[in-house]
DNA sequence: TGTGACAAAATTGTTTACAATCAGTTCCAT
DNA sequence: ATGGAACTGATTGTAAACAATTTTGTCACA
């Protein structure tokens, strides 16, 4: 623990580009962030090349905004953006869940069942953390037994230009509360494997995610 | 036109890039064709370390796949994976086209109306270019009604992964007289202003697109 | 005190040269 | 003939040097 931000050397464009992603992610890196090459290139190793393919990609990847020999900055998403792309996840998750109901397994169906029961532990004790990686589960399991990679890898995209609102929300008092049936009810959908119900409960609760992040705008800043 | 394949002059990664994203979009760079760096800064009069750059961007967007010291070629985009695509499009689309339903103007009816009767005509004289114009106006003019720009970009990064297939598409006899039944309906459902239908309407379109490619692969090869 | 011109520093953009790797070929020993 | 070691040409990967641009700092002058 040394030197506080780098992980592990990085090599190629590929490494800083995944190192400088997962920076983002972690909030290490928050938006309007000035991101200098030769810094960067120093921080994880690399050359000041590689430095600047990563930053080509993740320009292209929507996390990096550049000016013209000005350098590149963390983008800073407005609010506006951040709600489109819960639109859009909605419309993608919904396809996932759908497709998820008319695939899953027994097994795989007990899986998100216990997702569910965990999730509800964490409301009653109110571990805050625990809901928040039980959130993460049931999506990104959703999304995995879905079988659908397009969809997969676009949500995944979407998503970590909007991190800096998932951390917001969960922040939220009584958030967790109100989207926990929401929740239970996409679970129950799927295990009962009703992909009408499953796109329409998950198009449901990301909605309210929306109004949500809508609303904690209007009333925080 | 002395240099069939140059449209202009290329003098950073970026152009590069439109470059030889045009290239591909208009078929002249065909899947798994060679992209050899040398080659491609001397065609479009940049630098290799534009090009270099230029196919890093497009490798992130899905159009390039590189192999480590072997070079970079055009994507092939296998069938099962263009299904994926119209899937994703689908749900996409279908959000837009509700969305547009709840915002169109008057004016901006008629517009899509508009469309709908020019590719009624090209039906009846069996224009088969001109159908195809009225079929990506249509698609292109609902995505900008929905003022969805994340839903826009993203749909418009999937199209061009998948053009290859839509040009089979349209090379399929009787495909317009199926398809534009599906077309007049979307119309139909934006202009008097019911989403749901709208989004119902344009699902079932993209779903028929979907099956058309998979029997047209099936049969095809 | 404020403002403009100028100089210096920091940073980004571009090119070039060189190193590493790979595919194909030749050639020799078996 | 056959298999493999060594060679060759083509191509990609990497780094470093240089050029261009923007930003920052300084100072004279009103």
């Amino acid at each position: 623990m040394a030197t506080a931000t780098r992980a592990s050397v990085a090599v190629n464009a590929t490494d800083v580009a995944d190192q400088i992603r997962a920076a983002i992610f972690a909030g290490e890196l928050v938006p309007n962030q000035r991101l200098v090459e030769a810094d960067l290139a120093e921080m994880y190793g690399a050359s000041r090349g590689h430095v600047r393919t990563a930053l080509s990609e993740l320009t292209v990847e929507g996390l990096v905004e550049r000016i013209q020999n000005r350098g590149a900055r963390v983008r800073s998403v407005p609010v506006e953006e951040a709600i489109e792309i819960v639109e859009v996840r909605s419309a993608l998750e919904a396809l996932c869940a759908a497709r998820a109901a008319t695939r899953i397994t027994d097994a795989e169906a007990e899986e998100l069942r216990q997702i569910g029961r965990s999730m509800q532990a964490a409301v009653e004790t109110g571990d805050q953390a625990a809901y928040a990686q039980g959130n993460t589960d049931l999506h990104s399991t959703l999304i995995r037994l879905s079988g659908q990679k397009t969809a997969a890898a676009t949500i995944d995209r979407l998503r970590a230009q909007a991190v800096r609102f998932q951390y917001r929300l969960f922040a939220k008092p009584g958030r967790s509360q109100q989207s926990l049936p929401e929740h239970l009810a996409i679970i129950d959908a799927v295990c009962a494997r009703e992909p009408e119900e499953a796109a329409r409960a998950m198009r449901e609760h990301l909605m309210s995610v929306g109004a949500a992040i809508e609303e904690s705008v209007r009333s925080g800043s």
